[in-house]
This record gives structure tokens, C-alpha cells and sequence, in this order.
RNA sequence: GGGCGAUUAGCUCAGUUGGUUAGAGCACCUGCCUUACAAGCAGGGGGUCAUAGGUUCGAGUCCCAUAUCGCCCACCA
């Protein structure tokens, strides 16, 4: 017997250990279909928060109602070695201790990250079992691990062989607190307060100057050139004479260059090469020097001669104050303008002229663009709408920087030995050779996730068997940094697709609609929530209350009516176990129905029906409503009610019949709840309801006539409550009915009231179809607010009558609208019509 | 500057290829401890679907414009 009320915790401990011990997370059954799912590795240093918690509900779901189906399931589990974001960590912790990541070189410092990783990795695990995600821990891969080490290696030296990976000197976003090179994606653009500081840079031999304006006066040390737009009459003349640049005293041309926009500033621009991208591409049109003025942890070098030493802001200071005393400052006008920082350091990012490792992105993005053409091989995005967001970054992609000046990650295969270089699988047999210090992107490695996880390249591996993989699951946030990349890896490597489809979910904000943070301090750990709720709550409430793409406003109210929504759930099998106390499998019949029982019968059908369609193109929120209003509305407050009073084999079977198919349909939801229920069935098809066979849309359990019976009969219950409260009677009435139905009589406990005829005053005549019953009690203080209440219920009626009336005269509407709800319009005016009459005879 | 999304009940959100009287949860009002569940049951109130046009027999849904909010991308010397 199951306890009153619904308790999360004894629920859900140990089913976990259980399943995993039983082997029911395991793939590779061989005989079934297979389908793969590949985890979005969490980065083995960090704490799973809510969007991760989502993230693996959503795939849970999927999971586990396709190995229920029937497939051979493998959803592969691993977290990320998370290059610069551990580092980052590991040289605060080291910091912390007084110990500095040189002291104790390359191979201690990777020792204290194993360490870190193997710890961490502990805390995900136990986060992973608390969630219930049914993972196949066998599989389980890491991104650093050997055969991933071997794959991305591959990848490397196949592309630097094909001429797609270079090293070159180019401007990357450098990363002075990290000290490391950045991709793109991995820069924050943020507004700040900044300033134009408008210079005198004196025109060679004249008392004239031209007014440089700037945001960074502090670079003015790698200027090499100013440059004017060729059609700006007020500078090209301009063209070939020199100016003195400032401080330095040193002489740079003027040159002519569409970069230049007349209509900016004040026309004239610096030209800082080893600075700005855009001067770099200027540089490059006219030949000039590229001087980098800093130094790798953002200070001024050598070439800032008086400056030396200082950091870029302390700089940026002394600069301004010396061309003020020099009287070379014109002025410094206030403005906002955007500046890139550092995705993880945070601090402010410095263009760099550099030597790094990229890939050549033109002909990757371009195959990924023309596969997404064919709808036989596209990655199919759910919502479709972010089809775009990664179409998009591959119409604009630049060379992708993958070098990263760290320790922990992959190390490049490459090697140098004066001139030369060679890239290969191992390092050069001969002597002398030195390997490059750097390590690869992260994103590097997971773009390579899908396949590398599954053993490519090695043939024989599962790789043949489950790749393409199925599903990826992820938020909108992560499609340019990971979906774009394994997108044209996956194309590239493999020659398809690395998923099928792929599932897009919002970011979850806090109730403000704020992003939940660590400096807002709004964040709410999902452990917390499911000590308080349960697992099966917060993974029904995440996964169901939004469609997929939005933004999940964070509720704890909402966990708590899921909670209540397990508890109904649970009551609800208490009363069935109840009733099935003495039941054996023999007593099972689904013969003698009655109309009650094919009603629920018919309204489970349509509800799997249902159910499995929107599973199928992933719609868990509407699948959600659906078992919800199926739960609650149909099998609780009506079926349940309803078999109080037919107590035989056949109503305990209909029951239990449609108790296993609810379970069923929402396990993949609330595994635990779901499955301590199924254990105490007295009939059961397997040993697990993980491992149990999903329901089945079954057309001959569907009785249309039969469900349209108790649809009119509830119908009219509800009508006979309406106004049996509306009109304030007591328990002294009678009723006349012309609805000789035992059911409908119990369920409004007037099986002892019927009459044929009543002399009380009061009379409320109820109207539904061919249906007329009318309560008669003896309250003649209410006789005026009943009349109110049929005057306007007659005023509703009218008009009612009349618009449909005037929709069934329009000829457009008859002849063009669908049949069938021409036929229901036609159906609700003759009910109207009838209602009203009955509504006049007792107001005359 | 380019793009995307949102705008529906007091709040948070659904709303399928256009088709009954636009739904749910929470909150609210009324009455109930009816032996599965008071964290419940029964009943109820509450929305000119942001605004203005258009297409259509018919628009929350499709098209155009506008407003407000949010996000992404690009530029910002």
C-alpha cells in the first residue's frame, strides 16, 4: 500500500544504482535499431547549474522513450577539458598557495589539473545520478582522453596537409590576463564610457596639423601612417607628405585609404598596424611596418621609449598628460563606444599582431551552406528558425584562430627545427626538433565530439554503427561557438552530418527575466531544488513549460505545483492499487465493457496518439498539457469518480490498464515516481517500466459513440452543479429527469430524488441535446434572481443565434468552409434554438 | 546598420496546416474534511490576443506598417 501522500525522497533513492547495476543505461543490442544521442560535455571543472540540468532532462526524455520503443539506444556521456576556462582555475587555485603556474613548469602544473579533473569529474557524476539521466557510462569519454587526443590529432595534420590549417602572422584578439590568443567567439563585446582624444600630428615641415582623433592614444607608438579617404577634398592633396608623430618625433606618411571615412570622427585616422585589424589590412595595402608596442601581459614595451613597463590604462594616462603639456592635445570628447573582452578573464581584449595557428574557414563554411540545401542530409534545427543563426555565422566566417597560449589541451603537432616546420601523428625521429608549445582551442576538440567519441577513425567501431548520431541538444547560446563547428567538422571529416536533428532550448533567467549569474548572485542550484521537489518534478517542470527556443523564466512556484501534479499522480494510483488488493492476473479481462469504460478507453487512445506524435518532433511541452489534463482531468475527476460505482473485474482492469499506459507515457518524464508506481502493478510486461514497451495507438479501443455518451453526460453534470449552485439549493429537491442513466444519477447522488412531477415552486430546467432535467426545490426567495439569471442567459442566446444565423446565410462561408464544421455550426445553432425556447417557456 | 524573437487573464506561459464560445498553472471568489488526494473536490469570475491597415466566407494564427521590450551579428580610428 502506497503512503498518503507522495514522498520524493524515499521515491528516489536507490532506483538510480539500481538501473545502472541492471545494465538498463547499456546500448549495443545489436538486433535493435540504433539511435544515438551524444552528450554536450559540461566542463569538468564546473557545477552543473539549471541550463545543464534542462539540457540533460530534455535528452533524458528522448532517450528513454526511444529505448522503450524498441531502439538500441546509446547516449553517450563526457565532459570537456575546458582549455583555457580550468586553466584559469587551476592558475587562481596554484595562486592562491603562492605558486606561480613557471615554478613548477609544464608538467606539474598538468599534474594539478589531472587532479582537478579526476575531483571535479566526481561532482558531475553525482549531479548526472540525482538528475536520472540514463547515460551509458561504458561509453563514457573525456576530451583529452587517448582515442580523443588521436582524433583531434588526425584532424590537425590531415587539414595541415590539405593546406586548411596555416600558421601566420595575423592580428588575433589577445587575452593580456591569460595571456593566450582568442577566437572571435570568444571576445564580449561591451559598451563603455570611452573617449575621442583629438592629436596634433604636425604636417612635416609646415605650422600645420592634421587632428588625429582616437580612442587609443596609448598605441600611437606602433603608428605608422595616417590615413585619408582618396575622395575626401579636404586631405587627399595631402597624399605622400609625412607627418611628425607625436612624442615619438618620428616621421610617417600620409596615405590615401578607403578605411578612412570622411564622415567619422574627423577624417583622419592613425594607423596602427600591429593594433587594429582594420589598420593591419591597411598596413598590408601600403606596405608599412607592423610595430607591436606591448608586451604579452598587456604592458608597454620596449618601443614605447619613457613608457616602458607601464600597463596599457597607467599609459594611456601619462600619454594624454604629456601631449597636453606639449600642446599637442586638442581636445578629449566623452562617448560610448563598444570594446571586446575576454569571455572568461573579463578583462579587456588587445589586438595583437601575432603568430598563430588558424583554419582556413571558406570552402568548410561554403560545404555547410550547400548542405543545408538538401533536405535529405541538412542538420535539421528545432525551432527551424536557428537555421539562420548558423547559416549566417558561416556566411561571415573568418579564419578560425586555434592556437592557445596554455598548458592544459591539446598540444599542436607540430614541430620546428630552425626553418623548418613538420606536422605529423608523432614527433620527428631525428634530433633537434622542438615541439610548438601551444595547445588547441577547446572548442577544437568538442567539434570533433560526435564522431571522435564513437572511435572514429578506427573503422570497426561503434562509430559505424551510431553515426550519424540523432540528436543534439543545446541552448541558442552555444550554436556559434559548438552546432556551427562540429556542423562543418562533422561534414568535412566524416562527409555527413554530425546530427540529424537538433534540438534548440532558451537560457533559463530568474523571475525578473534576468540571466541568472554568479555577480547577480540570482543563480539556484538544481541539487537544492530537487532535495526539495525531486528529480521527477524539476525535470517535468523544465522540460514542459516552455516550447522549445524560449527563454524559461524561473519558478519555483511552478516546481511546486509539478510536485502536486506527482502527488495527484500518486493518489491516483493509491486508489487503483487499492481496488486491485486481491487482483490476479486471471481476473484481467477487457470484456463487458461499459460506456464509461470505452470512454476512458477512447480518451487514452487519442491521448498516446497524440503523445507520440509531438514526441516525435519534440514538442515535451505539449506532450506535458496533454498527460496533464489526460491525468488529472479525464482518468482522476472523471473516470476514478465514475468507477466508485462500478466495482467489477472489468472496471478494475480498464483501471489498471490505463494507470500502466499513463506510467508509461510519463516515465521518460518522471522516471522515479513512474517506476516505483509500476513495481506495485500486479500486472506488469517487464521487470522494469524503463525497460517496458511504449504504449501504441490502438484504433479498435476507440469507441467515438461511446466517448461523445459521458462527454454529454459529464457535459451535463457539470451544467446541473452550475446551477444547482448558482441558484443557492439546498439538499430539499427533487428532480425530474428524462436521462435514464444509473451513472449519471450516482454521480450526482439523486438516484433517491427522482420524480415524476413536483409541486415546488422553484424549478430550473436543464437543456443539453435531447437531455431535460429540472430540479425543483422549494426556495420561492429566489425565484427573482432566477429570472435575472434566465433574462440573460435569453440576451446571450439572442445574439448568439443571430451571428451564427448570419454566418450559415453567408453563401462564401457555406460553400468554402470544411463540411464538418459547417455540420457543427448547423448542430450548435439547433441546440441554441431549442435552449431558447425552454429559456422563454419558463420565463413566461 | 543587418537579423531574430516577444507583446494573449493579475502573474508565468500554451495555442498544430487560418475554422466551435482563445486555454493551462498560480492567484482570486463561492461552497465542500464526499473513505485516492484539503498540497484536495465542486462551481465561478477574469482576456476588444500591443496598435493601425490588408488578404479571406472566416485571422491570436497569414501579409504590410508602427510602437515597446529582449537577444544576436556587424561597425565604432
Amino acid at each position: 500500500m502506497l503512503e498518503k501522500k507522495y514522498d520524493h525522497l524515499s521515491v528516489e533513492k536507490g532506483k538510480y544504482e539500481n538501473w545502472k547495476n541492471k545494465g538498463y543505461f547499456n546500448s549495443g543490442d545489436k538486433s535493435k535499431q540504433p539511435f544515438c544521442v551524444v552528450i554536450p560535455p559540461p566542463n569538468v571543472t564546473g557545477k552543473l547549474h539549471l541550463g545543464h540540468a534542462w539540457n540533460v532532462a530534455i535528452q533524458d526524455i528522448i532517450v528513454r522513450y526511444k529505448r522503450m520503443q524498441g531502439f538500441d539506444t546509446l547516449w553517450l556521456p563526457g565532459m570537456d577539458h575546458a582549455a583555457i576556462a580550468t586553466e584559469a582555475k587551476v592558475v587562481a587555485k596554484l595562486k592562491s598557495e603562492g605558486i606561480d603556474k613557471q615554478t613548477i613548469g609544464r608538467e606539474g602544473f598538468l599534474k594539478t589539473c589531472w587532479d582537478w579533473t579526476h575531483e571535479y569529474g566526481g561532482n558531475i557524476h553525482d549531479q548526472w545520478a540525482k538528475m536520472g539521466i540514463s547515460v551509458d557510462y561504458n561509453k563514457e569519454r573525456f576530451t583529452l582522453d587517448e582515442g580523443l587526443n588521436k582524433a583531434v590529432t588526425k584532424v590537425f595534420v590531415d587539414y595541415y596537409n590539405e593546406g586548411l590549417i596555416y600558421r601566420g602572422e595575423r592580428i588575433i584578439n589577445w587575452d593580456p590576463k591569460a595571456m593566450t590568443a582568442l577566437s572571435n567567439e570568444e571576445v564580449i563585446y561591451k559598451e563603455v564610457d570611452g573617449a575621442f582624444y583629438h592629436l596634433k600630428y604636425y604636417i612635416e615641415g609646415t605650422d600645420d596639423y592634421l587632428d588625429v582623433a582616437t580612442t587609443r592614444p596609448e598605441t600611437l607608438f606602433g603608428d605608422t601612417a595616417v590615413a585619408v579617404n582618396p575622395n575626401d577634398a579636404r586631405y587627399n592633396k595631402l597624399a605622400g607628405k609625412r607627418v611628425i608623430l607625436p612624442i615619438v618625433n618620428k616621421l610617417i606618411p600620409i596615405v590615401l585609404d578607403e578605411h578612412a571615412d570622411p564622415e567619422f570622427g574627423t577624417g583622419v585616422v592613425k594607423i596602427t598596424p600591429a593594433h587594429d585589424p582594420n589598420d593591419f589590412e591597411v598596413g598590408n595595402r601600403h606596405n608599412l611596418e607592423r610595430v607591436v608596442v606591448m608586451n604579452p601581459d598587456g604592458t608597454m614595451n620596449e618601443k614605447a621609449v619613457g613608457y616602458t613597463g607601464l600597463t596599457r590604462e597607467e599609459a594611456r594616462e601619462k600619454v594624454v598628460k604629456d601631449l597636453e603639456e606639449q600642446g599637442l592635445l586638442i581636445c578629449i570628447e566623452k562617448m560610448k563606444h563598444s570594446v571586446g573582452h575576454s569571455e572568461r578573464t573579463g578583462v579587456m581584449v588587445e589586438p595583437y599582431l601575432s603568430k598563430q595557428w588558424f583554419v582556413k574557414m571558406g570552402d568548410l563554411a561554403k560545404k555547410v551552406l550547400e548542405n543545408q540545401k538538401n533536405k535529405e542530409t541538412k542538420v535539421n534545427f528545432v525551432p527551424t528558425r536557428f537555421e539562420k543563426i548558423m547559416n549566417h555565422w558561416m556566411e561571415i566566417s573568418y579564419d578560425w584562430c586555434i592556437s592557445r597560449q596554455l598548458w592544459w589541451g591539446h598540444r599542436i603537432p607540430a614541430w620546428y627545427k630552425d626553418d623548418q616546420v613538420y606536422v605529423g601523428m608523432e614527433a620527428p625521429k631525428e634530433e633537434g626538433w622542438v615541439q610548438d608549445e601551444d595547445v588547441l582551442d577547446t572548442w577544437f576538440s568538442s567539434a570533433l565530439w560526435p564522431f571522435s567519441t564513437l572511435g572514429w577513425p578506427d573503422k570497426d567501431s561503434d562509430f559505424a554503427r551510431y553515426y550519424p548520431t540523432n540528436v543534439l541538444v543545446t541552448a541558442y547560446d552555444i550554436i556559434f561557438f559548438w552546432v556551427c563547428r562540429m556542423t562543418f567538422q562533422g561534414l568535412k571529416v566524416t562527409g555527413q552530418r554530425p546530427f540529424k536533428d537538433c534540438i534548440i532550448h532558451g537560457l533559463i533567467r530568474d523571475k525578473e527575466g534576468r540571466k541568472m549569474s554568479k555577480s547577480l548572485g540570482n543563480g539556484v542550484d538544481p541539487m537544492e531544488m530537487i532535495d526539495k521537489y525531486g528529480a521527477d518534478a524539476l525535470r517535468y517542470y523544465l522540460t514542459t513549460s516552455v516550447a522549445n527556443g524560449t527563454d524559461l523564466r524561473f519558478d519555483e512556484e511552478k516546481i511546486s505545483a509539478t510536485w502536486n501534479f506527482i502527488n495527484k499522480l500518486w493518489n491516483a494510483s493509491r486508489y487503483v492499487l487499492m481496488n486491485l488488493e486481491d487482483f490476479k492476473e486471471e481476473d484481467y479481462t477487457l470484456d463487458n465493457l461499459a460506456s464509461q469504460d470505452k470512454w476512458i478507453l477512447t480518451k487514452l487512445e487519442k491521448t498516446i496518439k497524440v503523445v507520440t506524435k509531438k514526441m516525435e518532433t519534440y514538442d515535451l511541452n505539449i506532450v506535458g498539457s496533454e498527460l496533464y489534463s489526460f491525468i488529472w482531468n479525464d482518468y482522476c475527476d472523471a473516470y476514478i469518480e465514475m468507477s466508485k460505482f462500478k466495482q467489477d473485474a472489468t472496471t478494475k482492469s480498464v483501471l489498471l490498464y490505463v494507470l500502466t499506459n499513463i506510467l508509461k507515457m510519463m516515465h521518460p518524464f518522471m522516471p522515479y515516481v513512474t517506476e516505483e508506481i509500476y513495481q506495485m502493478l500486479p500486472i506488469k510486461d517487464a521487470e522494469s517500466i524503463m525497460i517496458s514497451k511504449y504504449p501504441e495507438y490502438n484504433k479498435k479501443l476507440c469507441y467515438s459513440e461511446d466517448e461523445q455518451e459521458i462527454d454529454d453526460l459529464l457535459e451535463l453534470i457539470t451544467l446541473f452543479r452550475n446551477k444547482k449552485a448558482s441558484n443557492n439549493v439546498a439538499n430539499d429537491f427533487v428532480v425530474i429527469s428524462n436521462v435514464h442513466n444509473d451513472l449519471f444519477n450516482k454521480m450526482l447522488k439523486i438516484s433517491d430524488k427522482l420524480v415524476d412531477s413536483s409541486d415546488y415552486e422553484g424549478k430550473i430546467k436543464i437543456t443539453f441535446k435531447d437531455y431535460v432535467v429540472t430540479i425543483c426545490y422549494d426556495n420561492s426567495s429566489n425565484l427573482k434572481e432566477e429570472k435575472e439569471k434566465l433574462e440573460t442567459e435569453k440576451t446571450t442566446l439572442i445574439s448568439s443565434i443571430q451571428r451564427r444565423e448570419k454566418l450559415l446565410d453567408n453563401p462564401g462561408y457555406v460553400s468554402k468552409a470544411p463540411q464538418n464544421i459547417v455540420e457543427g455550426e448547423r448542430e450548435r445553432l439547433k441546440l441554441e434554438k431549442e435552449r431558447l425556447k425552454v429559456v422563454e417557456d419558463l420565463l413566461r
